[in-house]
DNA sequence: CAGCCGTTTCAGTAATTTCTGAAAATCAAG
DNA sequence: CTTGATTTTCAGAAATTACTGAAACGGCTG
């Protein structure tokens, strides 16, 4: 059936990319099973759905717990544990950034400032390398932590009306907006 | 030597980060000692100061190439070649940026979008949530491809003055959708 | 076009990561 | 405390990914 297909379809995508994502296949699956899924779901309904082993399902699920993706549910009247994953996705977006950078990110920039220390006065160019990434870094992520202060439906608005946004920058200075440039019909 | 530390524990750094950062230990090397040296270095260079195989050395600049995160530099009575990472950090994450959305977000667009075709009419709760990831995920990418259009001195001019811009975002408030810009009045 | 110098490919091996089943732990109810 | 239902842990098996050395390739230069 078309509709099972679809299905499918999203939840193997997932698992395809989850190794891109940082997460691995069984993870990915059990993550697209639930954001689908219009009621939340106990370990052994996904050990159904996916085919993976009771203990595969609660690693999975465990791990999914730590990135915060995925929410225990009471059911009344059974006793297993449910799952949900939350429905806004806008809310799902951020958290997947803080956690990646949470992941990515804060690991370099303490040991880029440990590094920086270490380094004190020594003017090699490897160490000049290191700081300019540490103060790159310190200013991303400052910018990070003003972005994470707004509310959601606010970046929203923002970023739908980007138009207005990059109209907006290209103001703060007298620069002329890029024209938009004749493309080159290429008949290869 | 202290210096020869600092070094060492830099490329160490990258090395573990790789896995997270979706390349692997050898590419995470490779990059951080381009990244800290101050000469052109060729794969004979870099086998030496990492002890990995030659044809690893290759590999693993392959790689470095496809993300566009380093570049060949001819050296003049050296047949060799030789490779460096680009000065400029901020264009290093710019690109970053581009190649990982390239690696982890457009092919889950395209599967999105197929999706949605295939799901066509059908009104089942799962249908919504990959329609809803989809207009998701076409804001985002739109939303890249306004910013992508700006020069990289005026993003990190943002960047840096990141409380200007929240401030900013709070007296948008009232916002009016899509369409013309009026004069936002800044009394906030 | 032969010889040299350097690069890439590739099949096999090594290392790492993921997955499983069995056993241990947890917990609610009697 | 005991029972039975459920979840977690963990050692080893399976699968995947990374690495190596040998051989093939490429392209100058005389």
């Amino acid at each position: 059936m078309q509709q099972e297909h679809i299905q499918k379809e999203f939840i193997w995508h997932f698992g395809e990319m989850g190794s891109r994502w940082g997460i691995n296949r069984t993870v990915g699956q059990i993550y697209a099973l639930l954001f689908l899924s219009h009621k939340p779901l106990c370990a052994d309904d996904m050990c159904d759905a996916l085919g993976f082993s009771r203990s595969n399902v609660s690693m999975g699920l465990k791990e999914l717990q730590s990135w915060n993706l995925v929410r225990r549910r009471e059911i009344e009247r059974d006793r297993r544990e449910h799952f949900e994953a939350p429905e806004d996705l806008w809310k799902i977006v951020r958290t997947l950034i803080a956690e990646r950078k949470k992941r990515e990110i804060d690991p370099t920039l303490s040991k880029l400032r440990e590094l920086s220390l270490e380094a004190d006065g020594n003017d090699t160019h490897a160490n000049r390398r290191i700081s300019e990434l540490r103060d790159l870094i310190e200013s991303l992520t400052q910018f990070y932590d003003k972005m994470e202060r707004i509310e959601t439906e606010r970046l929203v608005e923002l970023i739908k009306a980007g138009s207005k946004f990059s109209k907006l920058i290209s103001a703060t200075d007298k620069i002329i907006p890029l024209s938009r440039t004749r493309r080159n019909r290429k008949e290869n």
